[in-house]
DNA sequence: TTCTGGTTTGACCAACTGGTCAAAAGAACG
DNA sequence: CGTTCTTTTGACCAGTTGGTCAAACCAGAA
């Protein structure tokens, strides 16, 4: 039986964490140094590694713990709800997660760009199980006539894409933007993008 | 006044930037090492240092090749054609460009997700001023009822993301859609999206 | 207070990093 | 052939990397 941890394990815990998702999601899993993380914890570099075993398992627990929120927007898309008003709110969750954590979205992308090599067998079975599930819904969705008729695999394609850009190319977005805050205009152009693209 | 490169060269250096191309872009400036691309390049590390002074030297050089013709399919978006021709034009040209330069657009995401920090002066400048001269093209449109009023900036940001989402997260997308080949579909969604809304 | 178990650290290590250099090995050309 | 210039290499270096370890430190229970 596991023993609870102390106070100062959690908070020690924590604060490897947050500084590992600080510097992967900067410099990715080989860019990014022990010593980095310990500085950013505030930690020595042992002391770092009292908590965790090595470098890859405070990259693994880093995207366990993502894996575990990320596809939540896509799951709570409900096949019984409005077409319409489903498939804008999923888009609209995702833009918030995009605003709200950014260091995750980067370290997904990291990860992805990189070949998956820690996670391509997640996004093989569950990603694509829970894609193909809600595509059928989108799918039956656009063959009863509630929605105009697309490719729902592009669809969600698109809405990643589009929602996840303004994390991951953030200094792209705001070096065009200059000071202006991307994430209001990115709304409502959502908006009006798959209002106009799902309208049947 | 500088010699002519003999044939040798020509060959190692282009060996060595295809090389470098592939190693940047799969695992960042700070993750790749001149091992790695000395030994996908064909050469001993002396040797390839024998051609580039440094690392950077290798990077600096492939962003530069990467960016006199990134910026080439906006260039020619022409404010004196037809506005839905042209757009639409310009996110053909974009995601043939993802499928045929997904190394070049996997390195361009590296840099980016990393702070840009070789680039940023050029995002700030030459980018900026390239994006805004187009979004007021976009927009002279949009006010003359050519187009269906929307944000420029906004627009332009998600061609971006739409089509190079299937370079750079080319992982991603193929486990979910599995050996079905990608771009046909994006293509047709593609044209579906932004035909819809542009239509004034 | 002592004891105990969790916590922290300095010193250390082998492997790897980007990079140097002198010397050897090839081309090119008369 | 010999000469000159380019190309290639093995040996090497200082700094960094992920990781180890014994010893010291500390918090709390008895």
């Amino acid at each position: 039986m596991t023993k609870a941890p102390t106070r100062i394990q959690q908070r020690n815990r924590a604060a490897i964490l947050s500084a590992g998702l600080d510097i992967f999601s900067q410099y990715g899993f080989r860019g990014a140094t022990l010593d980095q993380i310990a500085d950013a914890a505030g930690l020595s570099k042992p002391n770092l590694l009292y908590y965790f075993p090595s470098k890859e398992a405070i990259h693994t627990a880093l995207l366990e713990r993502l894996l575990e929120t990320w596809l939540d927007p896509l799951k709570a898309l409900d096949g019984s709800g409005d077409p319409i008003t489903e498939i804008m709110g999923y888009a609209q969750r995702k833009l918030a997660m995009s605003r709200d954590f950014p260091r995750e979205s980067r370290l997904f992308a990291n990860e992805v760009l990189q070949g998956a090599p820690h996670i391509e067998d997640i996004l093989k079975t569950d990603l694509k199980a829970l894609v193909d599930e809600k595509a059928a819904i989108i799918q039956r969705w656009a063959d009863e006539g509630k929605i105009a008729t697309i490719d729902p695999h592009h669809l969600i394609f698109s809405i990643w894409a589009f929602t996840q850009h303004y994390a991951d190319f953030d200094v792209q977005v705001r070096a065009v933007l200059g000071d202006k805050a991307p994430h209001d205009g990115a709304l409502t152009f959502l908006d009006t993008l798959y209002a106009k693209l799902l309208k049947p």
